[in-house]
RNA sequence: GCUCCCAUCGUCUAGCGGUCUAGGACGUCGCCCUCUCACGGCGAAAACAGGGGUUCGAGUCCCCUUGGGAGUACCA
């Protein structure tokens, strides 16, 4: 047998941290076994549905490197087979009209609330044998009132519900649209989905989809429930918790790779392996690794993935991301791919290489005030002026050569070299954090290092910040 | 309230009755390297929620308590 897994999303909203990695879960599971990872749009609720955010879900799997075999599904359009899943269990008598008002329902649930009791609909219409011409009505799924559904979870183990607990729930409403239980089941069935891997938040629905497998006479797939992912606080993921879309970590300059190596890690393990490719996820993935607690989202660790990446990332392959993220035009400065080497040691996500990155194409306007008070002192002026002397008169320009002229420098003149790189580093880059001084001006080039420096040297003095 | 799930360092986790004076990673804190920032190296602090059992022996099995979480819609 094949296995087929999907990922269902419903399009009312964002592609989040706890979807994707639902979906990654699925998607390796399926890959892992060489079966079909099938996506399936639950648009079955008209008024919350967008046809934009089905549009940023396919594109945040995308991003994430997780493809999906043939077109997606889309559950509005399989109404009609819902319909007649729940004509035939009308036929068979597992289901039957319910002509009860909100008002009704709404009065019951409040009588068993106040007696202490879980709400539940009590079955009222199960027997009731009239059926008033033009009243509206929902159809019910008539559950079994003894005995007990055993949802057995590849991840979870045996969950064992009373069907007691479990009341009948609607099939189709007044409208005639099917709703989510006898949707996910009809189109589950129909698409050979062999394994429903989803987040924990359905195991609840699960006893009652088992059950209306088994009234329809269809087999019962594997499930597997993946613990939800929480945010920094413990609480459920939200808006509040900043980004959660996973267009929004993108954006922030994040690699797929990384995210998606963050998020296997988070309820998924093998030993104490923490860096995995997406072949060896692909190979090593299993369910029987997934634990059962739910985990909170760790940016930091998420930032120190994405960092693992960058640095072990070839230059040329960030060049179109990174010019991206900088907004400057880098014709007329050094070879981007150049200046990308330098910096993805030091940079923790693409946005932090490109801001690393900016001055070498653009001058700076300012010098950080911080920065100039700490390194430019009375001995800093004669310093810089031996060092311009010193490029003037050098052959040949490159990192080695500018390493030992402002070492030679300070030496003569018995300071560490920090005397003299600092106030260079201040004046070509405008702050006090940049790659190595000798590669940095190497990048420059003689020219434009000279015309910083002295340009610098004549704003500083006119007392400008110093 | 009721039903269901979960429980090892701050966080992600290893552990599947004895190898645990509990391992790794992120983060934190020291030290080293050093022209800044990083990278890298070395080291440190840091956990089995509590209580009962079962067993020769429990982080590992069972029960209770506590604490989190999910569900409880004519949403998905």
């Amino acid at each position: 047998m094949t296995i087929r897994t999907r990922f269902a999303p419903s399009p009312t909203g964002m592609l989040h941290i706890g979807g994707a990695r639902t979906a990654l879960f699925s998607w390796l599971y399926a890959r892992h076994h060489g079966g079909e990872f099938l996506l399936r749009i639950e648009d079955t609720d008209r008024q919350r549905s967008t046809d934009e955010a089905t549009q940023v879900i396919l594109e945040g799997l995308r991003w994430l490197g997780i493809d999906w075999d043939g077109e997606p599904v889309f559950q509005s359009q399989r109404e009609a087979e819902h319909v007649m899943a729940a004509e035939q269990l009308i036929e068979s008598g597992h289901a039957y009209r319910c002509y009860c008002t909100h008002e009704e329902l709404e009065a019951m649930r409040e009588a068993q609330r106040a007696a202490g009791k879980k709400p539940m609909y009590d079955g009222r219409c199960r027997h009731r044998s009239d059926q008033p011409a033009g009243e509206p009505y929902v159809v019910r799924f008539r559950s079994p009132d003894v005995g007990q559904t055993i949802v057995h979870d590849l991840v979870l183990g045996d969950v064992v519900f009373d069907n007691a607990e479990l009341d009948d729930l609607i099939l189709l409403r007044s409208d005639g649209t099917p709703t989510y239980n006898l949707a996910v089941v009809a189109d589950d069935a129909a698409m050979g989905i062999t394994h429903v891997v989803r987040g924990a938040d359905h195991l609840n629905n699960t006893p009652r989809q088992i059950q209306l497998y088994q009234a329809l006479g269809l087999p019962v797939p594997q499930f597997a429930h993946i613990p939800l992912i929480h945010g920094p606080d413990g609480a459920k993921m939200s808006k509040r918790h900043g980004a959660v879309a996973i267009t929004e970590y993108r954006d922030a300059g994040y690699l797929p790779d990384a995210l998606v190596n963050y998020l296997a890690r988070l309820g998924w393990s093998h030993g104490d392996q923490e860096v995995f490719s997406r072949d060896e996820l692909i190979e090593l993935f299993d369910l029987r690794q997934v634990g059962k607690t739910a985990a909170r989202f760790d940016q930091q660790k998420l930032d120190w993935l994405n960092a693992l990446y960058l640095r072990e990332a070839k230059p040329s392959s960030l060049v179109d991301e990174v010019r991206r993220f900088l907004r400057v035009d880098v014709c007329c400065g050094p070879d981007l791919a150049e200046v990308i080497a330098i910096l993805q040691e030091r940079s923790r996500t693409l946005v932090e290489l490109a801001n690393g990155a900016r001055f070498f194409y653009v001058r700076p306007e300012q010098y950080d005030p911080k920065a100039v008070k700490k390194h430019f002192r009375e001995e800093s002026w004669g310093l810089l002026d031996a060092f311009v002397s010193a490029v003037e008169a050098m052959e040949a320009f490159d990192a080695e050569k500018v390493h030992d002229v402002i070492r030679g420098i300070c030496e003569q003149a018995g300071v560490g070299m920090g005397k003299l790189a600092q106030p260079i580093r201040i004046l070509v880059s405008g702050g006090a954090v940049s790659p190595p001084i000798d590669r940095t001006l190497e990048l420059l080039g003689r020219e434009e290092t000279l015309l910083r420096v002295r340009k610098g040297m004549a704003r500083l003095r006119e007392g400008a910040v110093s």
